[in-house]
Parts: C-alpha cells; sequence; structure tokens
RNA sequence: GCCGAAGUGGCGGAAUGGUAUACGCGGUGGUCUCAAAAACCAUUGGAGAUUUGCUCCGUGUGGGUUCAACUCCCACCUUCGGCACCA
C-alpha cells in the first residue's frame, strides 16, 4: 500500500475514489495511443492471431449497430492478446459508393470530401470505443494507393481469363442508375439492396468475373472452415449445384435442341419440351399458323420481365408453336411450346417436360391438356382405386374386407355408394385388380391409380404407359361413359377425382416403368445407367449446373475504382498497362441532378490514347462494384497502401494471414463472404498466396434492436445514440451493456435501465476493488473462509473462460456479477486482508479487462499492478481449489424432488443411499410402497423408483 | 412451397438428459435521510395448505422414449431470416 500512496503524491492528486468514466477513458485512451500499446509488432517467434471484424462504411455516424458489431468483436481480440497471442487488429473504411455521389449532388460537395470528412468524424467515434485497433494499418478503400491495387486485381483477373466483357440482360436500379449483381436484388418484388427500388431488365454490356470457374471449389471448401453452418447453409444453396446430363433432342426440320436435366432416368415420360420465349430456336421453330400467336406472346413476357414482376402469377402460361421434335429415346413425337416458366438464364434456355415427375411440368400439362404419363414407380408403393356405385356387386365390400384392403364406402354423386379404396404394396394391388376382373359388370370399367396405372376394362387391362394408350383408354372410357368426354387425357379425367389427387403426380427416385429397355432399372442406379447410356448413344452426356452466376461487376456510377480499360476503334478493347495504374477519378467532375455518372461526360477522363497503337481512345466509365474492394481489404491491412509489384508485403503477410478469426453480420452471407472466398482461390493461382480460404473462422453477430423490439430506424424514432450513453455513463458501460443483452449471434433489443444496471455492476466492482486497498481487520481470516474464496475465484476463471472462448459474453458477465457480489460479502471480514483477496481482485480486474478496458486498465493501476492489464497473462484456474467441498444430493422419488440434502462432495454410493433414506420427507412418501429401483449420480442425485 | 434459427417468470435471458428460472431489469418491503435521489439489505413464477426444510401446477401445442425431458424422437402452431418457376 506504501506503493500506492507515494503514486499519488506523484500524481499530484489524490486520485478519485468515484468512478468517473469520462475522466478514466480519456486518460486511458490517450496513454494507449502515446505507448503504442496496440501497434502491431512482427515477432515471429510467437503464434500469431489475425483479428478482424467487418469494415464499416463512411456513412459519416458510428451508431450502435456498429457498437454491437465491433466490441465483441474487440473483447475477443483482447482475450486473445491475454492468452498469449501476437494478435493484430487492424481498421479500415469502405468509402466507395452511391451516398457519396448522393451527397455530391445534393450538397455540391465533392465525394471524395464528404467521404474524408465522414472518416475523420467516424475515427473520433471509434476511438471513444476504446477499441484495440491498430491504427497505423487502416485502410481506406478510396484513396489512391488502394484502389490502383483494386484496378490491378481488375488486370490479372483480365490477363487469367477471369474477367470477360458481355452483352446481357441485367439487373438494373432506375433509382441508383445503375446495374446490380444478382445477390444486390432482393426480395419477391426484385428490389434493390441498397434504395429498395424494384429492379429492372436492361440488356448491356457489362464486365463480369467468372466466379462459377470456382462453383465446385467454393461449395468443397466450405467443409473446411469453421463457420456457422448456417452461412454455410446458405452458401451451399446459392452456388445450387444440380448434377444431371445435357440430352439432345431434335425438331423435325433437324435442328438441334440440348436440354438440361436432373432427371435423365425420366426422359421416357417426356410428353413436350418447352422453350424459354427468348430461346434464340422459338423465330425458326414457329409454324406459321401459330407465328402470331408467338409473337405476341413473347413480346408480353419480355414486357413483363421489365415492367411488373410483382404481379407474380403462379398460373402457367404459354403458347404452341405449331413445331415437334423428337424424344431421342424412344423416338417419339413431341410438341414444343414456349412458355415464361423457362428461363433462359439458366441451363440451356429448354426443357423436357415430365408432367409426371415434375410439379411444374405437371401443371401446365393439366393446364394444356398434354399428356402425362408415369415412368418412375411411386416409392411408397401406394395405389388409389374408386369403384362406382353399380359397377360390381355388392359382396365386394366383404370380399375386400376379407382381403384386409383398405376402403370406405362414401356417397358418390347422387349415384349411391361407392368404395374408395387405398391399395399398399404390389400383394394388395394384384390380389385386387383380380377381384375386380372377376366382379366387374358389364358396361363399367375401373382404374388403379398411383404405385400402378391399371385401367380394368371387361375384356382385359391396359396399362397407362405410353402417348397413345393414354388416347386408346381414354377412347374406351368415353364410350363406356360420354360423361368423361370433355376430359383430353386420362390425367385430366383423373385429376377430375379429389381423392385421387395426392397419388397422381411425384418426384421421388424409384424404379422406372413404362421405360422400353429400362423398364424395371432400380431407382438407385437408374439416373447414373440411363446417362451413361445417353453417352454410348451419342445422344447426351452428364452435366452439371449451378444457380451461382457470375459475378457481375460494372456499375454505372462515378464514386467507385475505374475498370482499367480502353476502348479503341483500331484496336478493340485494350488493359491499361500495370504501370499505368491508377487510373484516377477526377477531382472536378460535374454532378448532374439525373444522377448520371459524370464520368461519361468528363473530357479529361474519357480522352486517352491507346495504350496498344497509341491512337486515340476513350475509357471505361463504369466503375467496379464496391464488393470489389472488400473482398481483399485484409490483405491490404497487412500492408496499407503498398508499393511494389504486389497488392501486400509477402514477408508480413508470409506470417500473419489467413484471418483467424472473422466476425460480421450475416446479411453478407451470400455476397462479400463468397465474393472474398472467390477473390482468395483466384489469388491463390496467381501465386500471391498459398491457403484456400480467407478467414479461417467465422462468427456471425445478430443484430441490435430498438427498446421496442423493432429494428432501429429514424422514422420509428427508436435510434440509440452511443456517443450520449459514452458521455454519461461511459464506453465501458455501452461496451459491456451490449455484451449483456443475450447471445450475440441472436442479438437483443437495447434497454435504457438495462445499460444502468451494467453501470452499477461496473461501480460495484469499482468500489470492491478501491476501497479494499489497503484494507485491515481485526482477527485472522479462517482456513475455511479462505478456501470459500478461493473456490469460488477459481470456479469463476473457469467459466469466465469456457464463456469468452464461445463467444458468451453474456453469461461471462453473469458469472462476474455472481462473483463480485460474493467478493461484497466478503469485503467486511477478515479475508480481505488474504493473499487470496489479492488473488481475487487481481483475477476480477484481469477478466473484465477484454470487456472494460479503461476501467479495467485502472483498476489495475491503482491495485499497484504495472502497465498494462492488457499486456497481463490471462489467469489459470485450478481444478483442485475449484472443486465443491459439499455439494447438495437431491432425492427424487419416481423423478419428483422430495429433499435435498447437504454432503461431501466426496460421498460414495452407500453412503448416499443411505442419507436419502434416511430423509424425513423421503421416508413419508416412501410409506406403504415397495422400492423397484435406485437410481444414483454420482454427485448430483438419487432417484428412487417405487410403486 | 423449400431451407435455417427461435419460442422458458412482468421483461432480457440461464440451464443440452439429473435442483427449471443463474445473472440482470422491473416490482414490493426495509436501512440511511428533514425529505428525495443514489447506495445498501431482504423479498419476488402461479395456486394452495396444517405457512419448520410442505404440496400441486408450470419451459408454444399434442403425443412418445426414459428411473428422470426446457434438453432426445414424432406430429403440429407461432415469430424471424434466407431462397423461391433453377428443369
Amino acid at each position: 500500500m506504501a506503493d500506492q500512496l507515494v503514486k499519488t503524491k506523484q500524481s499530484g492528486r489524490a486520485p478519485s475514489k468515484a468512478y468517473q468514466p469520462q475522466q478514466i477513458e480519456q486518460k486511458w485512451q490517450k496513454r494507449w495511443e502515446e505507448t503504442g500499446l496496440y501497434r502491431r509488432v512482427e515477432d515471429p517467434s510467437r503464434p500469431k492471431h489475425y483479428a478482424l471484424t467487418m469494415l464499416p462504411y463512411t456513412s459519416g455516424d458510428l451508431h450502435i449497430g456498429h457498437w454491437y458489431a465491433m466490441a465483441p468483436s474487440d473483447a475477443k481480440a483482447r482475450y486473445m492478446r491475454m492468452h498469449g497471442y501476437n494478435t493484430f487488429f487492424p481498421v479500415g473504411f469502405d468509402a466507395f459508393g452511391l451516398p457519396a455521389e448522393n451527397a455530391a449532388i445534393q450538397h455540391n460537395i465533392h465525394p471524395h470530401q464528404w467521404t474524408m470528412d465522414n472518416v475523420e468524424h467516424m475515427r473520433g467515434q471509434l476511438r471513444a470505443m476504446g477499441a484495440m485497433w491498430d491504427w497505423e494499418h487502416e485502410a481506406i478503400t478510396c484513396l489512391p494507393g488502394y484502389y490502383k491495387w483494386t484496378q490491378w486485381f481488375f488486370l490479372k483477373f483480365y490477363e487469367e481469363g477471369l474477367a470477360y466483357r458481355q452483352e446481357a440482360a441485367v439487373d438494373f436500379c432506375p433509382h441508383c442508375n445503375t446495374t446490380l449483381a444478382r445477390e444486390q436484388v432482393w426480395g419477391e418484388d426484385r428490389h434493390c439492396e441498397r434504395c429498395g427500388t424494384p429492379v429492372i431488365k436492361r440488356e448491356l454490356e457489362q464486365w463480369f468475373f467468372r466466379i462459377t470457374d470456382y462453383a465446385d471449389e467454393l461449395l468443397e471448401d466450405l467443409d473446411t472452415i469453421d463457420w456457422p453452418e448456417r452461412v454455410k447453409i446458405m452458401q451451399r444453396n446459392w452456388i445450387g449445384r444440380s448434377p444431371g446430363a445435357r440430352v439432345t433432342f431434335t425438331s423435325e426440320q433437324g435442328d438441334p435442341i440440348e436440354v438440361f436435366t436432373t432427371r435423365p432416368d425420366t426422359l421416357w415420360g417426356a410428353t413436350f419440351m418447352v422453350l424459354a420465349p427468348e430461346h434464340p430456336l422459338v423465330a425458326k421453330l414457329t409454324a406459321d399458323e401459330c407465328r402470331a400467336e408467338v409473337e405476341a406472346y413473347v413480346a408480353q413476357s419480355i414486357r413483363q420481365t421489365e415492367i411488373d414482376r410483382l404481379s407474380l402469377e403462379k398460373e402457367k402460361t404459354g403458347v404452341f408453336t405449331g413445331a415437334y421434335a423428337v424424344n431421342p429415346v424412344n423416338q417419339e413425337r413431341i410438341p414444343i411450346w414456349i412458355a415464361d416458366y423457362v428461363l433462359m438464364t439458366y441451363g440451356t434456355g429448354a426443357i423436357m417436360a415430365v408432367p409426371a415427375h415434375d410439379e411444374r411440368d405437371f401443371a401446365f400439362a393439366l393446364k394444356f391438356g398434354l399428356p402425362i404419363i408415369p415412368v418412375i414407380e411411386r416409392p411408397d408403393g401406394v395405389a388409389k382405386s374408386v369403384v362406382y356405385p353399380g359397377s360390381v356387386p355388392e359382396k365386394l365390400a366383404e370380399l375386400l374386407r376379407a382381403e384386409g384392403i383398405e376402403f370406405q364406402a362414401k356417397a358418390v354423386g347422387e349415384l349411391g355408394d361407392g368404395l374408395f379404396v387405398t391399395l399398399r404394396g404390389d400383394a394388395q394391388i394384384d390380389r385386387y385388380v383380380a377381384l375386380l376382373r372377376d366382379n366387374l359388370q358389364p358396361g363399367y370399367w375401373s382404374e388403379i391409380v398411383g404405385a400402378r396405372w391399371l385401367f380394368v376394362f371387361e375384356d382385359g387391362i391396359e396399362a397407362l404407359s405410353s402417348v397413345e394408350q393414354d388416347r386408346a383408354i381414354l377412347a374406351r372410357c368415353i364410350a363406356l361413359n360420354p360423361l368423361v368426354i370433355a376430359n383430353r387425357t386420362v390425367m385430366e379425367m383423373l385429376h377430375g377425382v379429389p381423392f385421387y389427387r395426392d397419388v397422381l403426380y411425384h418426384a421421388e427416385y424409384g424404379d422406372m416403368i413404362h421405360s422400353d429397355a429400362f423398364t424395371g432399372r432400380p431407382g438407385d442406379t437408374a439416373k447414373d445407367d440411363v446417362i451413361r447410356w445417353l453417352e454410348e448413344q451419342g445422344s447426351g452426356q452428364a452435366e452439371v449446373n449451378y444457380r451461382l452466376h457470375d459475378w457481375l461487376i460494372s456499375r454505372q456510377r462515378m464514386w467507385g475504382a475505374p475498370i482499367p480499360m480502353v476502348y479503341c476503334d483500331r484496336c478493340g478493347v485494350v488493359p491499361v498497362p500495370y504501370e499505368d495504374l491508377p487510373i484516377l477519378l477526377p477531382d472536378d467532375a460535374e454532378f448532374l441532378p439525373t444522377g448520371e455518372s459524370p464520368l461519361r461526360h468528363h473530357e479529361g477522363f474519357l480522352n486517352t490514347t491507346c495504350p496498344a497503337c497509341d491512337g486515340p481512345a476513350t475509357r471505361e466509365t463504369d466503375t467496379m462494384d464496391t464488393f470489389m474492394c472488400s473482398s481483399w481489404y485484409h490483405y491490404a491491412y497487412i500492408s496499407p497502401y503498398h508499393e511494389g509489384d504486389v497488392p501486400f508485403d509477402p514477408e508480413a503477410g508470409r506470417y500473419w494471414l489467413p484471418v483467424d478469426q472473422y466476425t460480421g453480420g450475416i446479411e453478407h452471407a451470400t455476397m462479400h463472404l463468397l465474393y472474398t472466398r472467390f477473390f482468395t482461390k483466384a489469388m491463390r493461382d496467381l501465386g500471391l498466396v498459398d491457403f484456400d480460404e480467407p478467414m479461417l473462422r467465422l462468427f456471425c453477430q445478430g443484430m441490435i434492436l430498438g427498446e421496442d423490439n423493432e429494428k432501429m430506424s429514424k422514422s420509428r424514432g427508436n435510434v440509440v445514440n452511443p456517443d450520449e450513453y459514452v458521455s454519461t455513463l461511459g464506453a465501458d458501460s455501452v461496451r459491456a451493456f451490449l455484451m449483456f443483452i443475450g447471445p450475440w449471434e441472436l442479438g437483443g433489443s437495447w434497454s435504457s435501465t438495462g445499460i444502468e444496471g451494467i453501470h452499477r455492476f461496473i461501480n460495484r466492482v469499482w468500489s470492491v476493488v478501491v476501497e479494499s486497498q489497503g484494507a485491515s481487520s481485526e482477527g485472522d481470516a479462517s482456513d475455511a473462509d479462505m478456501a470459500a474464496l478461493r473456490r469460488i475465484t477459481h470456479q469463476t476463471i473457469r467459466d469466465v473462460t469456457r464463456d469468452y472462448e464461445a463467444f458468451k459474453f453474456n453469461t461471462a458477465q453473469a458469472s462476474l456479477m455472481k462473483f463480485n457480489n460474493y467478493l461484497m460479502k466478503v469485503q467486511n471480514t477478515p479475508v480481505v486482508t488474504t493473499e487470496a483477496w489479492t488473488e481475487a481482485i487481481r483475477s476480477l480486474t484481469l477478466m473484465i479487462a477484454p470487456i472494460m478496458p479503461h476501467v479495467a486498465e485502472e483498476l489495475w493501476e491503482r491495485a499497484g499492478g504495472a502497465y498494462s492489464v492488457h499486456d497481463q497473462r490471462w489467469p489459470e484456474w485450478d481444478e483442485e481449489l475449484a472443486a465443491d467441498e459439499v455439494i447438495t444430493l437431491v432425492v427424487q422419488i419416481n423423478g419428483k424432488v422430495r429433499a435435498r440434502i447437504d454432503v461431501p462432495a466426496d460421498i460414495d454410493e452407500q453412503e448416499a443411499r443411505e442419507h436419502a433414506l434416511a430423509h424425513e420427507n423421503v421416508q413419508r412418501f416412501l410409506e406403504g410402497l415397495q422400492i423397484r429401483k435406485l437410481v444414483y449420480v454420482p454427485g448430483r442425485l438419487v432417484n428412487i423408483v417405487a410403486n
């Protein structure tokens, strides 16, 4: 304590007894900066830890959502640092993007100025958080030293064939005046991710990255990284790998029509084809008599994709082209239709329709009266049949019952009762068919549908096995019962019976039927067998399709990294030489109220000379998607604005890369988190890095909501301003409260009373530590009291350590509160003078340090610790010291708690039984009962089973 | 429609087969004070009783497995997120 007094005198002013967050937070932030506490050090002898939180956009104001994302991330980085890891925790800014341009238009300020003003303001706000950021490795994506490398990546990708330019129907936001990547189009109404305006389709020449080249690797390597399962699932779904086959059909005129199918085993059930309205063969195939109708449909569907996708009518539409194709497996002649449910952007833009085994084709076929022929057996073996009144003698019901066949007698219209039969399995179906054959009255038929497709007539049985059979069966049915004449197909007739509807169509794998030589082929090999046979026949081959599209990176915006390409009338598209990078954005751009990119009209930017022929040429005026910048920022942090041949210092990169722990919002699951993985794989193939994945571990936090449990928004008026709370309760309270709300991954609601509770907790920690300094007491502490204190100290270290490991800051703090409550209870007893107390205070201070770095540093100093608490080793627990001496033995009778007995922790089973049975309340309940069994869970409970 | 997460006191939440409601907020009573605030102490799921260390009910709903279920299995309901004619 003498040290304390000396220190106090030296500082010239007595340190406050009260906790004054504003004072100590400023004091320590200054000291940390002056001493370079968080500056990165290169020390290859120590294990490194690269901790990273998603970089903020330069919106100009740090809101509580940023705190919620960053403070826990900082706490974990600090925890790792205290475990001896050489920890790198950088920060920077995502600084390109549309808001800067909007500000330019509205306030007549250059985007650069607007952005850098915001950066300056946000830096101050970020510093107030007291995070351990290494500001010397800050990177801002809109500075030339940064975007020079973003452009460099574009050129490298172009060289590698990963960047290409193509005219395509792309998503365009009319409000932002730019194209968007598919991932940036959200929701059912397909609106712009940024501004919410519904997007339209535009035919434009745009630059794309071949992310699909890496589709399989992006999929497979998910298994190698420690990421949340929900993110992996989203990426898997987004990539959407579909293995199948490409099969060539031929039009009657001889044009090959390629289709992609995941179900080549259903080829024999293809009863028609459908082309997308934009399919290039449509005009050629269309028969003259159908041309007017086809052209009208094509025009209408193009208009629909452009204007209102909102009215997503589920009802299928389409028209017949008048043309026919030949099915390569059975030479069947099948009609060719066009319909907008077939998308030009997936597969080949044409499909074979197998209505019996595809829900969409089924609906289409039913609507347009196209034949539906089942070719895959139902795996569940269920078949149905309706026996019409009068078609069989009454005794049939008896016979069915005798066979154990399930049926219900129900009225059919006004005809009387019919039998609604459900059959399970081949044996039942066979017996049922035999019964029908024996009992069917003249002039009737009966059908079995589902597992089999049989029509029992007086003179024989017909199967629905081909289009010819479909016509023949329908004709016979109409002859017997003219009421069914309105049906165009057998399936349409069957669909008229509601009882049948759930067995008419299925999309499962199963044994092949009605498929020539393949009939009977089992479902588990059918698909592969057919693909092999197609390959032998030369009519198809295995193919994999992906839902993932190539990444559209062109943006018709000014505030982004210019695409380093030049257009020359003589040489065409020419890349800018590396030595000319960066292609700078002009600082005198004129912003038009239309929002159109000023680069298009900026003579100085636009006009250049061709790098190949030196002739006049024009620059590409589109800039790159800002996700380009954020795909490699964690490499930029290694050595910001690097000067050299490559984007970052390879030497430093070898030590620090890859990122060990990444944290951020889940909203980037299929955008940033997929793009950055693609970048890393492409960089590896360029020889820039020698690993496959950029971030080894990922944690996604939830969203912070307003006090009313709603998403924070200005219009709701529930926005929480962190600066206000920082100035009153202090940054430590804001940090700690955000980490106390609940599990980080689930998010939670702000609470103005909740943060006061946390503030009280910090005050209590403060008073326990400060007031016990130099405390004295009368008498000595007992061994038992010291042991008890050490026990809770070590138990707390154990629990808190485990919680930090799992990002469970809420329960870590709960344990710390419990611990502190205990310390408050015993601080006026003699233990306060013991080593055990010193250990307890020291451990407490160390354990709060990651969450409340300022107050921990202050208390550490006041307790005589050497600067800095953040350089100390994390406390370790001793299992023996943490072990309980006394446990509460729970005694249950038939699973209900009847007694709780305090017993020594090392009690053996025999003693536990005796204690349990001897208890008064237990005996009361056992009266008159016979003990059947006794379950003993060591150290926990005894359950007596009695009756 | 498909995929995923969640549902526990008045509120945020804890407990991943073994004492349901840790910790915090809010409430109630008290100490201190002329008074109030702050702080501290006690108490706080519901119902009941013969009110010692008592009983019953209770983790979205309905079943099941188990000596024992918030926890595992089956079916369903609600909320939130993602995808949505992807052949």
